[in-house]
DNA sequence: GAAGAGGCATGCGGGAATAGGATGGCATGG
DNA sequence: CCATGCCATCCTATTCCCGCATGCCTCTTC
């Protein structure tokens, strides 16, 4: 039983005739003999009643007739879903992304980005960096926005964001009085850090251990706003992206200072299977971030004012 | 898309390889290749990631399977219900007829053949013989049961019964007393009788015109319980079936006698359009009937007792 | 890190399936 | 009774598709 074979069939039964229906399929009228006969020997049934003039259904050819009906319905539903999804008119994107880059730069994309295609679905999945890659690598998601650096062969790297971080305290704190704090403050400072493990962290310890400054981390998470919390409480300061505290600053809940000397950055950008088929939506997120992405691009206000 | 194409697909995404799915259908890998290839080139879409081991669907791969299942579903559930159909496993069977064989002889056969086949719907319709011809042309009804004669030269004509046709009264009347009556004494007689144009009413004018005896139709009807109901009130008499009155000459309601001299018959039988396909529920229908036919066979009982 | 193995893609040649054209049979209608 | 319209069938040409062999890539293993 096949495709042609039904849409045959299904002409047949329209027009009710052989030739008719050979002259719509612009084919001849002995193939569509010759196939209905085929049929009908498959299926071990008539399905036409030969009349001299023209034909009938059976009754076998009217469930047939439901039967290829539904099936037509179905194919051209599925291709027309196919191509919509093509032209983002509908879909699922799904992405994933740290804690941090979740909370302040996807919301935002996402906004934009449904404005613009508003039937196609975004999904967004955070978890640990390992995590993220392992759901990129069994494809439940098609795009991570992700603290670099990742190296992975399957992977391809575009990085779109480098943040300068900066050592945060609570309001009153006196490390962070002047505009740049040394090093070597740190070290006699209570840290709440991002957990081990994390790129962002990973950073932070490369930088201490270049300076030299014994580190006194007395506590780490992945949740940016626990630390901001935890901070703001007067526990101890942090190294974190000036993204994360931009809002806040000017309430004077925080206090902050650029690193003096050497300056730490945390890089973020898309990540994704290396592949030739990218999907159009996934071209179009990353269009549309690069069209916004002067908003994240982290720069620090000239004064601390 | 291609039936044959959505098999290697739906097995493909089953199997996630397409060498294993090849085994599978007993071809060989690079058909499979090639096919899933035309298929992407039709969708204008990925439908497999290839991943160095094996396959995994894109979500375009998965709005197709979910599809392509539901197609093949479709297709084995018809088949499979027209196989049942052939073996009278399930099926619609129309049977037309006259107003009398719908009433006595139709409905003894469907329980008879319901008995056997459960899940046959059988659907009997009643009209006039040419509705019931009308019907039977337009294949609304497969086939009819009813009084000959017919003369059509598409139509196929099987002679089941040979009915006597007796006068019948009320159950008092002299006229049925002895068990013969002569035709003319019909003459003296207001008649109620089947409506003109129907056979049976042509065989009994036939047989009055050929005796030369006078009739006095007093009324005609196509439903031959109106025809006893106005017989057994005394308004007439009338000449149909024994079969009619069968069960009910018991009962004195009604008085019956034979015609003398030229006895007169309704031949029924069946008709069917002329065709070489005959559905089996067609034939089953003429053998249950054949095996029981001696129950309308119209046997007059030896005695009027 | 090089070689091997497993798996998908592709060019090529042969064969099966299918289309088109012509013709015949059948029924219909004037 | 002939003309017409329609379906079935035969024959031939072609298209399509398969299998084979091979290439390329990835992943594994020594």
């Amino acid at each position: 039983m096949d495709t042609r074979q039904l849409d045959m069939f299904r002409t047949v039964a329209e027009e009710g005739a052989f030739t008719a229906a050979a002259q719509r399929l612009h084919i001849s009228q002995s193939a569509v003999s010759r196939q209905l006969k085929l049929l009908e020997e498959e299926l071990g049934t008539l399905l036409f009643h030969r009349t001299g003039r023209g034909v009938t259904l059976t009754r076998e050819g009217e469930m047939l007739l439901t039967a290829a009906n539904r099936i037509a319905v179905e194919m051209q539903e599925v291709v027309s879903q196919i191509s919509e999804t093509k032209e983002l008119r509908r879909g699922l994107l799904s992405i994933g992304g740290g804690m941090t880059v979740c909370l302040y730069i996807l919301p935002k994309l996402l906004r934009k980005f449904r404005a613009q295609y508003k039937e196609v679905d975004l999904r967004v999945t955070t978890g640990t960096t390992a995590n993220v890659l392992q759901m990129l690598r069994n494809r439940e998601i098609e795009l991570a926005l992700l603290t670099l650096p990742i190296i992975a062969a399957d992977l391809e790297i575009i990085p779109v964001l480098k943040e300068e971080m900066v050592v945060v305290t609570a309001g009153k704190n006196p490390l962070t009085r002047e505009r740049t704090v040394d090093a070597r403050a740190l070290g006699r400072q209570p840290l709440i850090l991002f957990e081990s493990g994390s790129n962002t962290r990973k950073v932070v310890d490369e930088f201490l251990l270049r300076e030299g400054v014994p580190s006194n981390v007395i506590m780490e998470t992945e949740n940016v706003e626990i630390i901001k919390t935890m901070v703001a409480s007067g526990l101890g300061a942090t190294i974190i992206p000036f993204a994360a505290i931009a809002h806040e600053v000017k309430s004077g809940r925080f206090g902050w200072a650029r690193l003096r000397g050497g300056r730490i950055y945390r890089e973020t950008g898309w990540v994704l299977m290396k592949s030739d088929y990218q999907p159009r939506a996934v071209s179009e997120v990353l269009r549309v971030f690069d069209s916004m992405k002067h908003q994240f691009a982290g720069q620090l206000p000239a004064s601390k004012g």
